[in-house]
RNA sequence: CGGGGCGUAGCGCAGCUUGGUAGCGCGCCUGCUUUGGGAGCAGGAUGUCGUAGGUUCGAAUCCUAUCGCCCCGACCA
């Protein structure tokens, strides 16, 4: 233990410097050797792709279809919608020459592609008959921030991003939500990550949108992470675009369309909701590797239990990724600490002692819980815990966030739970209050909660008789 | 863009004040002994001291310039 906090800060005690030292041990990431780029290793690209499993196979059974559209976009179009591009110009990366030459027009690595793929809807859609449009992208995107932490603000990112078109308002509405939905699905069944689910409020809005829902969920040190969006982005962009087609009526419309997006950020929720000072803790269903065997043995015995380690190991991998350690360079010890600090859920020890009595020992990584399991229980054993460590997560950081939430009847109440946390609050619906909020106090309104219940009906600012529920925090 | 910090071995750092043959810990390689919560001993390999100028007989060290990275803030998925 004493080594495991040399090697890494504690949570408590310095929370960035803890999840640097977390990202870099557990082998996530490393720096590239630009500013704000960072390399997603095996170890955590195998952890988006078990996000894009889950979210691809939701879309496609929802009916949309994946399609790739072009890393550039011309400045014409990227400033097509007024709105837009001024959310997006002050960090937007440019092409300017193509080999040695200096292109006619600057072309923007995409920062979103709301633009192109309007662009090129125009096109293709005529008629009622064309609508809806469900197409979704996994792309990378560049924005340049100017403060970046690894995963949950990098300057390129990895992401998909689904752009709808519909022939009513209340269609892409219901699209808008229903995507929001398959998001909380995910994040909270897979990551494990409970969220909150409501609407932002004017400030906080996706440039361009009508409305933006989002999900929010609280990290380890209080502060709020957005952690999907999905945008109801009214007519705003059809207009800019000319998506226009000719109804059954014979009417020219213009579409109604929508956007959602989530990210390698949410691989960010995951270690600042669920890690603790001995490293990562994954939930099982995105874990690269569930189960880690550990032989124990010295001299003659070692391969002895080796073998049987063998035989554990492939009667384990129909059920779980299991893995088995049979590394001789390190003692158990080490690699007990080893698999602790990359979040694996259950570890197996096998040991002289325990084939004797033909048993093994399980550790689980959520509780440090060890049980003693007879052999021919394994299989089950370990399928039962898989799904007991993953609820245990979840039930772990939704008692976390019920314990850092607080209804508040004025602003001032923040400084007493130190600006950490969820602040459960109602305001007025200004943006000077919501403005005034922010440079006093850093702390921003994260969402509007659906079926939120009021606090005092009156604004935490101003004090004026409201009727907004809104959920306070200080953001990513 | 503001504030702070740092560039010396793969990683973490000392050395710089007061210039004089490049150091420590971890890791790495070899061998032997070890293995139920980060093993021990012995031997070994690894450096344009971020870069470019300058001062000097001599620069990691002093001077000038420059580049880069990290953290905190403002801005943001």
């Amino acid at each position: 233990m004493e080594k495991v906090l040399k090697e890494i800060t504690p949570k408590s005690s310095d929370f960035s410097q803890w999840y640097v030292d977390v990202i870099r041990k557990s082998d996530l990431v490393d720096y590239a050797p630009m500013k704000g780029f960072m390399v997603m290793k095996p170890y955590s690209y195998r952890i988006w792709e078990f996000i894009q499993e889950q979210m691809d196979r939701r879309f496609k059974e929802t009916g949309h279809q994946n399609a790739y559209f072009p890393l550039l976009i011309p400045e014409h179009l990227l400033a097509q919608e007024a709105e837009h591009i001024e959310g997006f110009s002050a960090e937007v990366a440019w092409v300017t020459m193509g080999g040695n030459e200096q292109l006619p027009e600057r072309l923007a690595v995409r920062p979103t592609s709301e633009t192109i793929i309007g662009a090129m809807y125009a096109q293709w859609i005529h008629s009622y008959r064309d609508l809806p449009v469900l197409i979704n992208q996994w792309a990378n995107v560049l924005r340049w921030e100017k403060s970046t932490r690894p995963f949950i603000r990098t300057t390129e990112f990895l992401w998909q991003e689904g752009h709808t078109v519909h022939r009513t308002a209340d269609e892409a509405l219901a699209e808008t939500l229903q995507q929001l939905e398959i998001y909380r699905e995910v994040i909270e069944d897979y990551l494990a990550v409970p969220v909150i689910a409501g609407v932002k409020s004017a400030g906080e809005r996706f440039a361009g949108a009508v409305d933006t829902y989002t999900l929010e969920a609280l990290m380890g040190d209080g502060r709020a992470l957005q952690s999907a969006t999905s945008h109801f982005l009214g007519q705003h962009f059809s207009k800019a675009f000319d998506i226009q087609f000719l109804d059954e009526d014979g009417e020219l419309k213009y579409g109604w369309t929508s956007s959602w997006g989530s990210s390698t950020r949410l691989i960010g929720a995951v270690i600042m909701v669920h890690g603790d000072d001995k490293g990562l803790r994954l939930p099982p269903k995105i874990a690269p590797i569930q189960v880690v065997i550990v032989p124990i043995g010295r001299g003659a015995e070692r391969e002895a239990v080796v073998a049987h380690a063998r035989e554990l190991e492939s009667a384990l991998s129909p059920v779980c990724r299991v893995k088995l350690d049979a590394r001789d360079e390190f003692t158990p010890g080490y690699k007990f600490n080893d698999w602790e600090m990359r979040g694996v859920p259950l570890r197996v020890e096998i040991g002289p002692k325990d084939m004797a009595k033909q048993q093994v020992v399980i550790a689980r990584r959520d509780t440090s819980e060890k049980i003693s399991v007879p052999e021919e229980q394994i299989g089950v054993a370990v399928t039962r815990l898989l799904d007991e460590v993953q609820k245990e997560l979840f039930r772990q950081a939704a008692a976390y966030r019920e314990a850092h939430t607080f209804s508040i009847v004025n602003y001032q109440q923040m400084e007493e739970n130190g600006y950490r946390g969820f602040f459960r609050g109602d305001w007025c619906g200004s943006e000077e209050c919501a403005a005034h909020l922010k440079s006093e106090t850093g702390m921003t309104i994260r969402c509007l909660p659906f079926n939120e219940t009021p606090v005092a009906d009156q604004c935490i600012v101003c004090g004026q008789t409201t009727r907004y529920r809104a959920l306070f925090a200080r953001a990513y």
